[in-house]
DNA sequence: TGCATATTCAATGGATAACTTGATTTCAAG
DNA sequence: CTTGAAATCAAGTTATCCATTGAATATGCA
């Protein structure tokens, strides 16, 4: 198909001085489209973004992502297509992952060109946003330094896969219920998956109503990989299955 | 149209456990989607590395691209829709631009991981790689040392508009009668646009048969923006139209 | 004012993609 | 061998995209 597209291209206006090389050339324009393509559906993105949380089933990507096991199965194939993701079979499912940690980072840096580009993009950022550089190096200071109270509220599989070091596993389903874990006095810092999941929001609403001084950290362990910060079995997400990788088990 | 496959997607299997923040969150992944969208045809990602060069009017790039200048002027709005390119109008043709140099390093970034995920990129570079970063390094090394004859074989116009520094400009048509400028002794080294391009790997072909020793230099000066390499008007590809920028007329 | 150029607009037909539904494969467990 | 779960496949409908065509809208120039 993509073949017969560049045939009839190449028949419209051709003025090039030299038409030897040129379908050979474009060809390689229709593998970055490839690319592109992976990228231009919403739900293949969020599938791209959980994945960078690490290895899932298809069943549980598609709970989280909100579609069916058939769709997200479909999308997930395109992305296997486009050669951003792989899958193995464990027993009777069906284990995705990405093919490689250059895809999670040049997620986000889609992420951060969309960011520059798309002035809405922070906007509607939930209200709250603590995007300027600076509140953020300040948090992540606090964090380093172990002043604060830090919450992963992501489901427990996607913590044990890796998470910041020094991080309290407290799932936001569980978190009203294991206030008391708490110290009272001490600020608490949220973090989930990323700029684009609103589980540590909604923590800190929570803890801001229950009396705490509480941060959301808008960064999660996929985009604090290059960081000394994270610790567990993936900081840059799971390249090789089996292959040696002996990481200190936190 | 987002909205209601937002609105659909969300109908669907609603287990998370907080049903609050969920639109909002998705929303980003459509504005990411924008960006994919605009990455998803040939024919865009070409039109993207064309003004990479530097501005261009529709009917150049068109030309440039192969296709007709109704079909380039819609992928153009199509691009800048998605706010990766800018344009305005210089007396009666609208001259487009990329939206900063952010959009040519992502690109440049969006080739990379298509390279590292896609081995039919290599293989197919027309059989001419010097792909290997060793080989590369050393050839930049001569050029950066002034030991080779270098040459720009692309248009005048996007010579102009930046290239590397001590480069002859002699377009690729014109090299043919323009090949007793060229010291015979000397090695000779071709360059273009960038990995894509074909107009130096045809110099090169066109040198040899000549008599010359010559080599490719398979990065174009968008790619060495961030060298000390590029000189003229655009190292990082023209950012603001009419503010300050004076540039020095070669 | 009138003509030519550059670009965009609008409409068409043909191809592609997206989501749903129901059937099918594959594997583990009994 | 049967049952059930997980994932994929196949078919069908709807929506979207794409390239072409011809018209329309500027803008500069005579």
């Amino acid at each position: 198909m993509q073949a017969r597209q560049n045939a009839a291209r190449r028949d419209a206006p051709p003025v090039d001085p030299a038409g030897a090389g040129r379908e050979a050339a474009l060809a390689h324009y229709d593998e970055l489209a490839r690319l592109g393509k992976a990228l231009s559906s919403p739900i293949r993105l969020r599938l791209l973004d959980l994945l960078r949380q690490g290895p899932r089933s298809v069943e549980v990507l598609a709970e989280r992502a909100g579609v069916t096991v058939a769709n997200a199965s479909q999308h997930l194939q395109q992305l296997r297509g486009g050669r951003l993701v792989e899958a193995d079979k464990r027993g009777q499912q069906v284990v995705y992952r990405l093919a490689g940690s250059a895809v999670s980072s040049f997620f986000a840096e889609l992420r951060a060109l969309a960011e520059a580009l798309l002035p809405e993009m922070d906007r509607l950022k939930h209200g709250l946003l603590v995007a300027e550089p600076e509140a953020r190096a300040a948090l992540l200071a606090r964090v380093r330094a172990g002043a604060v109270t830090l919450l992963d509220v992501r489901p427990a599989e996607e913590f044990e896969a890796g998470h910041l070091r020094g991080a309290l596993s407290v799932p936001l389903a569980e978190l009203p219920a294991r206030l008391p874990e708490l110290p009272k006095g001490r600020e608490v810092v949220a973090y989930c998956r990323g700029p684009f999941c609103h589980l540590a929001l909604e923590a800190v609403r929570l803890l801001e109503g229950a009396g705490y001084r509480a941060q959301h950290l808008d960064l999660g362990p996929p985009d604090l990989g290059a960081d000394d910060l994270v610790t567990g079995a993936a900081a840059p997400p799971a390249r090789s299955p089996a292959r040696a990788a002996p990481r200190r088990k936190r």
